[in-house]
DNA sequence: CTCCAAAATTGACCGCGGTCAATAATAAAT
DNA sequence: ATTTATTATTGACCGCGGTCAATTTTGGAG
């Protein structure tokens, strides 16, 4: 029997990842079609489906591998020294997170694994931004509230991002930047 | 010239909503088929897309519908005494909410206006919890923190109830339930 | 009643995501 | 080199949301 992955089969996922990225680099998240990624990659339509269960999986993958960039860099950089502070070492984040619309939804709908042994690129990335804020709230510099575990104000700062974000696709909230909106919420958590 | 809306778009509009409801009640929310609706109301494909913008539109109406009943319970409920009784008070929403992973992606899409003068039905909902909110907050029997104003209070409220139903649909937390993972944040804005 | 312009309805058609039986390429076994 | 079992690829096809030019219905004006 062959070997459990082929050669040809890398070679044609990598194909599928670069064409895709083009396109998104030219078009964007939500002009992406699957018929110009085969297109471009040189390959049948079937092909495409062979290597991800489904459109939003790509999606997955390269939303979740920017995400997880942005990521790596926010747990390299200083620990914030307040909520301001805070607030600022997350707009890499906020800005890609609030680049399309589309992005923002394929990131929620992503945000939880479906199964255990399937735990995608974005979900991780959510598992990532808590460790994170775990790092930084236990940091004896921060003066975050000693009255609410460090795990539930690390928990609470990504719900708070989410909200913000989401505060921000909202017609009645345009006029809010969302680290204005942001700010006062991780604020709540400090002393 | 006719009348700005005749008396037959009204019912065309209700025999859709009708065939929808039933459908929904048959086999849910995610199973709803534009071309079932159309089958069942005895009108045209394109007669659907005269009266909703899309099939989103008609999802608005019919999660916004029932969730609008729910909050209007809640609010003439009593005022929850203490963070437990709070969680205990969302119960209906939360029910609702979590019964179908489709209808939670809904709401999460539809939360934000878009513009301002197309507020739909499950946007308008968000504003009403959030009035249920303060109130509840604002409340002199409740004793929540006094150093944060009761408008962020309220906002927080609705942002840990999205963040517990999110964790929900994550097989990483399937063990715990919403209103388990809900009471600690909502502990922490009392005192 | 007849005419007419606006409003409502129709259904063939399209775009695009996703499927699957048939086919081709691969690599190990002999 | 030939056979053979496994894996990868193909592209015609389907499901379903959404469009739009053509047609019918409506209700007021003359």
């Amino acid at each position: 029997m062959g070997k459990a992955v082929q050669a040809r089969t890398l070679k044609t996922r990598a194909k599928l990842i670069a064409a895709a990225t083009e396109l998104v680099a030219q078009s964007g998240y939500e002009a992406l079609r699957v018929e110009e990624v085969v297109l471009r990659a040189g390959v049948a339509k079937g092909t495409f489906f062979a290597h991800f269960k489904d459109k939003d999986a790509l999606m997955d993958q390269l939303i979740g591998g920017r995400l997880s960039a942005i990521l790596d860099e926010m747990a390299d950089g200083p620990v914030p020294r307040n909520a301001a502070d805070m607030v600022r070492a997350m707009r890499p984040l906020i800005q890609f997170a609030t680049s399309e619309r589309y992005v923002f939804d394929v990131i929620l709908r992503y945000s939880g694994a479906t199964a255990i042994e399937e735990i995608g690129p974005i979900a991780q990335t959510f598992m990532q931004h808590y460790q994170v804020s775990l790092k930084w709230v236990t940091h004896p510099d921060l003066q975050v509230r000693d009255d609410i575990p460090p795990e539930l104000l690390a928990e609470g700062v990504g719900s708070f991002l989410i909200h913000a974000i989401s505060m921000q696709f909202c017609a009645l909230h345009a006029s809010t930047t969302v680290e204005e909106r942001l700010l006062p919420f991780l604020e709540a958590w400090f002393k």
